[in-house]
DNA sequence: GCAATAGTTGACTATTTTGCTGGGTTAAGT
DNA sequence: ACTTAACCCAGCAAAATAGTCAACTATTGC
């Protein structure tokens, strides 16, 4: 399992997706303006998600991307994998004899590193990032504000 | 804390060089052939380890590097940290008021998480490993020729 | 001192991934 | 019909990844 900035891109919009299309359909144009990500960058990664059968389509007016099953049942780890697609994690990929004489020294350590976040990204689902979020996101949100002030003091005092 | 080829390229000439300097130091030619990892993309690996405080080269006929700690005192999240190198993560390094209004869906998933996957980390050293690898590696070692033989047999019975 | 070894440095190239632009086609709603 | 928005490409620019080459310096051993 890697780590990159694209599978952070892909849960943000499954984040937003989520939260966005309980009632309707949500346009990839709206994600694109809320989370500034590129509409055609959002394409790629949507085409993909949809293939895993992530999310679905519906196109025409009003239409948009709506989840293919509940935001309790989506768990990170699947988002991740859904984009990242097929990488064959490196030379070695899932083949035990990787190298010549002394097979990969570190074979072990990724098998098992990638296996542990896995295993931590699977158990986390759409549903709990996003509460998680709401209720941090006041909380964020008050202290920003909180700190605004005490800096309009500063200047103004 | 991202996770991609280049950091598993580190750990696996570190855990090589931990292996092999236990008498003389290890020249980065010898890594390279035995891991299969370029000189010059190890030089630059290396330049990076050494500047952090991990490694030091001996010059001149008989030198190479040796490892600044103990085997037992280094840990795998330093070694990765030490080649990717001052990337900020996102757009939102570090800061919390990361986009205009929302601020950054993600932001507590991606901070949570790499703070998981580095403690992780952390609590792996290369000596540890070592010893793993070791123990392991003859096991597969003996399951390999077990399936060989098998395999002969299987073409020639 | 001289030659060989091996680290050190930097500039330069190639490949891949990433992220994006812009063109189109197709299905659905008004 | 017309609009909307998914779908589908072909390509492109920037960055990261991986590697090459060449010059230089410090050290060891003869």
């Amino acid at each position: 399992m890697r780590l990159t900035t694209k599978g952070r891109y892909a849960v943000t919009a499954m984040l937003d997706l989520a939260f966005h299309s309980q009632i309707k359909p949500v346009t990839l144009t709206d994600i694109a303006a809320r989370q500034t990500i590129s509409l055609s960058y959002l394409e790629q990664l949507f085409a993909r998600l949809r293939r895993a059968g992530m999310v679905k389509g519906v196109r025409g007016p009003g239409g948009g991307y709506k989840l293919c099953k509940k935001a309790s049942d989506i768990n990170i780890a699947d988002i991740i994998a859904a984009v990242d697609e097929a990488l064959d994690s490196t030379k070695c990929g899932g083949e035990v004899n990787c190298q010549k004489d002394q097979a990969c020294l570190t074979h072990d350590l990724w098998m098992g590193l990638s296996e542990q976040i896995r295993t931590y990204l699977k158990g986390i689902t759409l549903a709990e990032l996003l509460e998680k979020n709401h209720v941090q996101d006041v909380a964020q949100r008050q202290d920003q504000n909180a700190h605004q002030v005490i800096e309009i003091h500063r200047h103004h005092g």
